[in-house]
DNA sequence: TTAAAAACATGATAATTGTCAGTTTTCCCT
DNA sequence: AGGGAAAACTGACAATTATCATGTTTTTAA
C-alpha cells in the first residue's frame, strides 16, 4: 500500500466525531492503529511526575496519531485530547505494518516524516532549555499565527485557553496569564476573550530574540 | 543493503581518529554521508540564539551521526563535536540512500530506530519543561551511569566538563557547578577532580522526584 | 435561567536560577 | 618543569518564575 493508497482507504473510512475536551487515547494505552486527523487540533501531551501536562506537540489536518508507538510496537508515549471539535479515522495497526513491510516507498516516506517530526523535537528541546519563559510565549503566538492561521478578524484560527498555553510552553498558568496581560498592554497582542490576535507582529520578535 | 550489509561495509572502512573537542560536522553543514561512531563519545548540540550551546544527546559506540539529516536531505541540525578521542567511519549518503529505496528491510529498521530518538526527545523536552535544575542534574548523573557505565572504582565511566553538564541540563555553568558542589556535600556523590560517581542512588532518585 | 464549575486575573511572597566579578585549581603544551 | 590558558569554584546580587491566596468573569449543564 502507498501513501496514495493509504490515504485513499482513509478516505473510504467514516470519520468519527471527536468532542472537544475529550480523549483520542490516552498515555500507556495499546494502540491497535492510527489516527488520522480530517478535521481539527489535538494536543499530544505528556503528564510529568509532578502532575503538570506537557503538550509536546499539536497535530492538525493530515497528521496522523499513535505513528510512532504503532511502528516501534510499544504503549502510547503521549495522550491525544482533542482541542476543539475533531473528525478522526481509524488505520488498523495491520494494515500500517503491512505496508512497512512490503511497500519500500511507504516506507520511507513514513521515515522521511518522522525524521523531519525528530528534528523538530530537537528544536523545541533547544528552546525550552534556552529561551525564558516570556520569550517561549511570544514564540508560541507566532507558531500559532503560522500554523493555524487567523480568522477574518485577524484572532488567530485556534484558540488555546490560559492553561494549554503554560502547558505548551512549560510554566505555571498563573506566568502564562500575567505575561499575555502584560503583552496586551504592551500592545503586543490583542484579545477578544479568549482569542488572541498579533497586533505588533515586529515587537512579538524581537521578544522572542530577547531583545 | 541491509542493516547487516551496511554493517560490513562499515566494518571494512579504516576508522577515523577523531581528538577531543574535534568537530565531526557542524550546525548548518552539508552531510554527503553519516559516520558511524565506532569508539568513543560526540555530543550533538545546537547553539542557540543567545549564544549558549544545547546539547540535545550523546551518542556512542553504534550510533549513526548525521542519519536524520541525510534521510530529509537537509543540512545538519546539529553539530557533533567529540567529547573524548574517539574512533568513526563514514558511510557514504549515495549508499544510504540506495538501501532505503531498495531494501524494505533496511528502511524499516532505519525508521525504528528513528522512532526511538523521537520517543526519547518528547520524553526530554517533557523533562526539561517541568523539572528543576537541581532534578535534572540528578538525572543527568544517573542517565549518564546507566548509558556509560562507572571504571573499577565506581566513578562514571564518561566524565563531562562541568560547562557540558550544564549545556545538557540547559543551565548556567556556574548554576550547575553550585548544585553539584551542594550533591557533593549532601554526601550523594563523590567527586575526584572532574571525575564523578554516584554515593547515594536512592537520594539521587529522591532528589529527582522532588522529594 | 441560574447555580456550580471552570477559567481568568492579580497581589504578595518565596524559591529558583542567572549574571557578573572575581580567585583558585587543573590541564596542556613546548 | 614552568608558564599560560582553560576550567572550576565562590560570593553577591538581580532577574525570573513558582506558589499561594483570593476575587472576578465566563462557561457549562441541569
Amino acid at each position: 500500500m502507498s501513501k496514495e493508497e493509504l490515504k485513499r482507504v482513509s478516505d473510504t473510512k467514516t470519520a468519527k466525531l471527536v468532542k472537544k475536551g475529550e480523549t483520542i487515547f490516552g498515555e500507556g494505552e495499546k494502540l491497535n492503529g492510527v489516527y488520522c486527523v480530517r478535521d481539527g487540533v489535538s494536543k499530544l501531551s505528556k503528564l510529568s511526575p509532578n502532575g503538570k501536562d506537557q503538550i509536546v506537540k499539536l497535530a492538525t489536518k493530515g497528521a496522523l496519531l499513535g505513528q510512532r508507538s504503532v511502528i516501534t510496537e510499544e504503549v502510547a508515549n503521549l495522550s491525544a485530547i482533542a482541542v476543539n471539535d475533531m473528525q478522526v479515522c481509524f488505520v488498523p495497526k495491520d494494515a500500517i505494518i503491512d505496508s512497512l513491510n512490503n511497500n519500500p516507498n511507504f516506507a520511507v516516506e513514513v521515515l522521511r516524516h518522522i525524521a523531519h517530526d525528530l528534528k523538530e523535537a530537537d528544536d523545541v528541546i533547544v528552546n525550552m532549555s534556552q529561551k525564558t519563559v516570556r520569550q517561549r510565549i511570544a514564540e508560541a503566538f507566532i507558531y500559532l499565527e503560522e500554523n493555524f492561521g487567523t480568522d477574518r478578524n485577524g484572532y488567530l484560527a485556534l484558540t488555546l485557553s490560559r492553561e494549554d498555553i503554560a502547558n505548551v510552553v512549560g510554566t505555571a498558568t498563573e506566568s502564562a496569564i500575567r505575561i499575555i496581560s502584560n503583552f496586551k498592554k504592551l500592545g503586543l497582542i490583542k484579545t477578544n476573550g479568549k482569542k488572541v490576535a498579533i497586533a505588533d507582529r515586529k515587537a512579538l520578535y524581537d521578544v522572542v530574540k530577547g531583545c
